[in-house]
DNA sequence: AACTTAGATGAAGAAAGCTTCAGTTTAGGA
DNA sequence: TCCTAAACTGAAGCTTTCTTCATCTAAGTT
């Protein structure tokens, strides 16, 4: 009847020692190359900690379980995603619509390509019950940002600031989603990257 | 040892009687409505059965295993959407490429919307190891198609027709799937639905 | 050097859910 | 009506993977 045993938990232990420290990022790494590998469905908890080169125990011992590890990996590249919206919607306040949109893409391309293989590796991750609450929760910062930004224009839009920055952000996530789940055949990506910020403006520039 | 043990199969079985179709059909209607209530992290076998109001071993009956279960779902659900993709640009060949992309926006987000708790449920389906296949074929039948009906355009685009093709369904993957997610609050369908089509729209006249 | 706390180990317990199959019921033709 | 094939049933086997914990080693302190 007790229904759960909390899935969203605090490391158990904080790391204190030096070699603790680097248990930790290997593990954190070493989830990342076997979600690349192997796929979600076969990531076992033992599997990831003999690719870190520790035992399961210790595993253990910083993470509660499974779920409370994958989300670690997913909020860690998360994290530098909205990072980069943060920074870019506030160093280009008072701008045009139309620089915005154009920075607000460069920022997020920037972020997301920066670790091409971790991004393909996570979208496996971000669908799950747990994953989900994550990226629900940058998805809100980032919309956030791009809104504070967006009101600070200084040609006025004839649309809501907000549904303009969830437009903007479903273009991101969709573009730039098919861009690296394409097996990008190389040039692929340049290409799209270009045209994402072909879309942005044109949307922005319409809603003046 | 055996690595393999194929995971995309057809029936076991062909329904020949009428109660056999009928269970069938319960089988796939009772996993939407559990992948709904539940979510796929628990949605069993054994649940999916229960509610069609058969028993297990019915549903391994036509169902090689749990995973083919999801992927008829989500294949069901995918194809309509593709029916109607490749429906619009049947329909609309020969005109301008804004005509071309609003009627192609329009098609896909009825087809989407008629169901859309099925549309919601599935997404968690679509990023298993056997989801994205089917999600990648769909995707390639409604490329194929958004690609043949742009090259029949009456207004040449500037921008390679295959591009335009990816980059218009990254636009309506993302934003659609951003609108079904948020908790839609009521009007906020309706509106970012008419921002679809602005996007797209703004999109083909900038590329011309 | 002795002591204390942090960190690491991995065999084994326990839960969970998929899948099977031997046996039973139902449908429809001869 | 009788018979054969189609359908259905569901308890139980089997596998898999998560998670724990008693025990051991390393680090730092006095």
């Amino acid at each position: 009847m007790a229904e759960p045993a909390q899935r969203t938990l605090k490391p158990r232990k904080r790391p204190v020692q030096a070699r603790s420290t680097a248990s930790v990022a290997a593990i954190l790494e070493a989830t990342l190359q076997v979600l690349l590998e192997v796929g979600k469905e076969r990531l076992t908890t033992t599997r990831v900690a003999a690719r870190a080169g520790v035992s399961v125990g210790t595993l253990y011992q910083y993470f509660p379980n499974k779920s409370a590890l994958l989300q670690a990996v997913l909020r860690d590249h998360l994290d530098g995603v909205a990072r980069a919206v943060e920074a870019a919607s506030q160093a280009h306040r008072g701008e045009t619509p139309q620089a915005m949109a154009k920075a607000l893409v460069t920022a997020f391309l920037k972020a997301k390509l920066s670790r091409v293989e971790a991004s393909k590796a996570l979208y496996s991750v971000s669908d799950d019950v747990d994953g989900g609450k994550v990226v629900a929760e940058m998805g809100v910062r980032s919309h956030a940002a791009i809104v504070a930004m967006l009101k600070t224009a200084n040609k006025p839009l004839a649309t809501r600031v907000e549904t303009v920055a969830s437009v903007l952000q479903g273009i991101m996530a969709g573009v730039s989603r098919r861009m690296l789940e394409s097996g990008y055949p190389e040039g692929q990506v340049s290409s799209l990257s270009r045209e994402l910020i072909v879309v942005a403006c044109a949307y922005v520039r319409a809603s003046c």
